[in-house]
DNA sequence: CGTCCTGTTGAGCAGGTTCAACATACGTGG
DNA sequence: CCACGTATGTTGAACCTGCTCAACAGGACG
């Protein structure tokens, strides 16, 4: 059972995420009505499961608030992180009957959930939802793709700058003094990128050592120098 | 007709292709006709570019022999080779209006050509071509999941095995001796993987040492204990 | 105030890279 | 058809980045 100690999600909270995620493009207030109509939202402590590899796919997920992250494991022990996710982003595409990937919660977060017979069944009524679940889909590649890229070419500090341009690129509303929040572990940014926790915090440490970023305890980095991140951070 | 393996694209090839790639899957006979009439084949020598990052995205690929690879390059130098294709697999489907990708021949090929415009035309009168191709794309978000996993957490000799084991996997025609043909360079594999191309030629030999596979010459081989190899490779 | 959890830093090690030599395959022209 | 020259692939040795193991520091929370 979730924890409901948080506050409830508010209408406004769901429509919000709906809007950023891009899944109402085109689409008319009825459709948009439907849809909310299927959603159910619900609450979630840190470091909750929202679904497991392997169980069966049945829903599909939109954050309201808070974060989360997709990860695959496998039997040897090894796990790659394969998203770091909040409100607006969707969770749970499978093209199997199961999920190849679990998702869990980095903080208190609201979800909204859908029932994938629900929510594929409104979609065959309005085409323009399917396009836009395609749309989302694309996006999702090409940022795997530079994620991708990212591991396979780049050095430690390197990835570190890529994950921080990342997700200050994805601030809906670009905070002025460019700080940013790490909902995450380092344990968690290492099995992003592939480096081990320790690397990780080497690879900060470095990266405050040259001046640019600054890091904030334990869950904030400032930006110092964004042009001189971005550059370390090139993936095309 | 029958034995002109050579240069022209026989009419049986074309359509071959464009069955195995899942485009007409659920599609009409006059569809498929109205796909072929746009598709203009053309005949490309080895390692030739099919299409080049930077330049305007208006045509979709598909190959209908020979293979290929996509790779993105930044300034700095790196490559990241994103993917190896053969017969019935898409190209340069791009989001935004100019790829962020380069395609290459890595053996003589002929390659239908699609103009986007035509071909989204046509995606416009036949829903189930738009299924289709979000069909694909799904398919190619999950092989690159694979990959991501497989570069971020894999060792050298493992990773080679992955890509084996990849390159066996989606063969028609399993071959029943196991012998698999290596069209690309080691640099490319090497630029697959996140590794250099000496790494790449030392797990080979390590491979071949641990009896898993045959390196039949420079580009065949021969696989000797599939269980073992697909163990090593395990990315889910 | 102590305990647990996370992050940082250090030291030694190892896997992968770099640089270099050599081997093999392939295409070309004699 | 063979000989040669260039491409690609393999192997060796030294080096270096990132990993492993370990100690310590700083918050969060009871």
């Amino acid at each position: 059972m979730t924890g409901s100690e948080h506050k409830a999600a508010s209408q406004g909270d769901v429509r919000d995420a709906i809007r950023i995620s891009g899944l109402c493009h085109e689409l008319d207030d009825v459709a948009v009505e439907r849809l909310l109509k299927i959603a159910v939202p619900q609450d979630y402590r840190a470091r909750e499961q929202i679904f497991g590899q392997g169980s069966a796919a049945n829903a599909i997920y939109l954050p309201c608030s808070g974060s989360q992250m997709v990860e695959r494991s496998v039997a040897s022990g090894q796990r790659q992180v394969l998203a770091f996710l909040q409100r607006g982003h969707y969770l749970g595409f499978s093209t199997s009957s199961h999920y190849v990937n679990s998702a869990y919660t980095l903080e208190a977060s609201c979800i909204l959930r859908f029932a994938s017979q629900d929510f594929f069944s409104l979609a065959e009524d309005y085409p323009a939802l399917r396009d836009n679940i395609g749309r989302i889909s694309n996006q999702v590649l090409e940022r795997v793709l530079d994620h991708l890229f990212a591991i396979g070419q780049k050095r430690a500090h390197e990835r570190v700058a890529f994950l921080l341009c990342q997700l200050y690129a994805r601030e809906k509303t670009p905070t002025e003094d460019l700080l940013l929040k790490l909902p995450m572990r380092r344990s968690d940014i290492g099995d992003y990128l592939g480096l081990t926790l320790e690397t990780t915090s080497r690879a900060f440490s470095r990266l405050r050592k040259d001046a640019l970023i600054d890091v904030k305890g334990r869950d904030h980095v400032q930006i110092l120098d964004k042009e001189a991140l971005e550059a370390l951070a090139e993936v095309k």
